[in-house]
DNA sequence: TATAAATACATGTATATACATTTATTGTTT
DNA sequence: AAACAATAAATGTATATACATGTATTTATA
């Protein structure tokens, strides 16, 4: 849907303009649709994110801070979200022995479980499938990051 | 930026899921850029977005339903921030007659005041400036209503 | 080796937000 | 008109988050 009749609007100042709405709405769009999918899984879609990433370290115990910089919003409060995964037993803390102050998380079975059925759902309703070609997938990213050099 | 490098991450899934993080990254960036810029002025980014909905509407006054239905995320409490706006004198809340559960807003000469200062320096650290030519940025918005068709 | 600086993480606090409920008013149905 | 549904906005409450500060540990420097 045009972003012009998302936000009754009849026109932007610039293309620019425009465009950084779009990207705002959509990110806004995707959060929200991810967050109704993961709401039965009884986690957010941070958490999420850090499940996935630990994931992506298989056995390895990773520090939160290592963690933190993977994420894709640099909150500054990892701790309290791993410490709620910790409650749920999604994941578990390692205190490491070589640096006292570094605290290593590793995700449970119980956490690659719930990731496992989340991820079928997330898949799912991939706010993506059938939308754009891939080519139209890799200039999207191209065009954002664009952006950010 | 490389998402690769800005998430430490050597691959994705899928080039659209790429574009999925590469969209909720560059929203999270650009929300923080607006964040810091707007600081000084004491409004956060969605207080921003609602003074710009009521100028465009100029001595029109709009009713709260109607800003929330403009703004980029739909929250649920524009009351409260419509409020907060109140506090500051920047907008002023004015009593429908033909409807009187409903109250209209407008934009005050201290508002506009204001909003004319940050504008400023919103343009002058605009994240697009200079990185997109004015056809990417029109594809880019084309993409992601592609996304949200 | 004592002292200072840096690092990793945790916590306090104020504010923001989501979601459900409430209140006031208007519209609809019988 | 009375009763009910629908709507606009406000509010209660639990949780989330940002930002500053605190604590423990390690590294660097004098």
């Amino acid at each position: 849907m045009r972003l012009e009749e998302e936000l009754q609007q009849s026109g932007f100042q610039s293309e620019y303009q425009k465009a950084v709405l779009n990207i705002l709405f959509t990110s806004n769009w995707l959060e929200s649709d991810s967050a109704r999918v993961l709401k039965p899984f009884g986690i957010s879609s941070q958490q999420y994110n850090v499940l996935r990433i630990l994931k992506g370290q298989g056995i390895n115990a990773i520090s939160v801070n290592n963690i933190m910089s993977r994420m894709i919003d640099k909150m500054s409060n990892t701790s309290r979200l791993v410490e709620k995964l910790r409650k749920k037993e999604l994941i578990e803390r390692v205190t490491c022995e070589h640096d006292r102050r570094q605290v290593d998380i590793r995700i449970t079975d119980s956490g690659l479980a719930l990731l496992k059925e989340a991820d079928k759902e997330m898949n799912q309703f991939d706010g993506m499938k059938g939308k754009l070609t891939e080519k139209e997938a890799v200039l999207l990213s191209e065009l954002l990051e664009k952006i950010r050099a």
